[in-house]
DNA sequence: TGGTAACAGTTACATCTGAAACTATCAAGC
DNA sequence: GCTTGATAGTTTCAGATGTAACTGTTACCA
């Protein structure tokens, strides 16, 4: 609202600070940093192996491809991941028996039951946000933001 | 809401999709690189670098060090942004006169020029994407994550 | 059948990044 | 003045990333 004293004082009144793109990279590197020191701390993981541990964790059996699809992931970030996972025995693969391209990914029992520690630790950590936000920010956070992934078309919402 | 076949169907019904931290990362992710478009085409400019020059042509003159604190970058980010808008002759460097150790920085013509092209396209895309989440939606969105920087203590509101 | 384009997944390379070490300066106490 | 610890900014190094090239396989159509 108030502006401090402008480089040319005309009416190049842009601030970084409101800008949306620059408000929500910025929010969601924090938000997102700090839940992950959780699986960090714990197993060492990196994002892309969260990420991969989670879709896996949550879907049973499916391939590098759709755990690509479903996290937003680059290729070949989905394929280090993976790897990574593979080395730590958390996951086993299999040749698709109908396309010899793909294969057929699910968590072993060492890493489902990574998946199953982790899962609590993340709802703890939305429920406490939630909290800390109030009922009423809470909600209509997660109801701008549904509309916003409604219209860059991610998050496939039931509804649509 | 309904749910897939779960790999074990304990209660571990997690689902990354729905996932605060995820969510937030994915969009901020879309969004920013939408706009990046934009001063990638145009000028070949890297995220840190837009955002210093943004920064600065916001404030005139400031030090590396401030642009880290209003832009929540690494100093070492700033550093090389910093350098680069230097070799382009965008900014020019003066040593602080009270500490020898600091450096004024201020836009040079051509990188206010770049700046001042810059803002009614910043503008535009906000505008735009207001418009196409709707004057609801928006105010909500923006309301929510004017909560959520008060929550992590950024954004220097005003208020605070 | 053979040829071509598309595709799943991996690897190579160039770039970007943060942590830590480093340089030069400052500030404070003695 | 001199020593010690903090600070502004740069550089080094190791790790993460995306682009593009690559391998092996599939789909399709002539």
């Amino acid at each position: 609202m108030d502006q401090r004293t402008n480089a040319d004082d005309r009416d190049t009144a842009f601030t970084l600070e409101t800008f949306l793109p620059y408000r929500l990279v910025r929010i969601a590197e924090r938000v997102s940093r700090e839940f992950a020191e959780n699986y960090r701390e714990k197993y060492g993981l990196s994002r892309p192996e969260w990420r991969c541990l989670a879709t896996l964790g949550q879907f049973g059996t499916i391939t590098s491809k759709e755990i690509g699809e479903s996290t937003a992931m680059h290729k070949t970030k989905v394929s280090r991941a993976v790897a990574e996972l593979d080395r730590r025995g958390w996951l086993k693969r299999r040749p698709d028996s109908h396309d010899r391209r793909a294969e057929q990914i699910t968590l072993t029992a060492a890493g489902r039951k990574a998946f199953r520690d982790m899962v609590p630790l993340a709802e703890a950590f939305e429920t406490s946000l939630h909290a800390s936000l109030g009922r009423n920010a809470a909600a209509q956070l997660l109801s701008g933001l549904d509309r916003l992934e409604r219209h860059y078309r991610l998050a496939p919402h039931d509804h649509e």
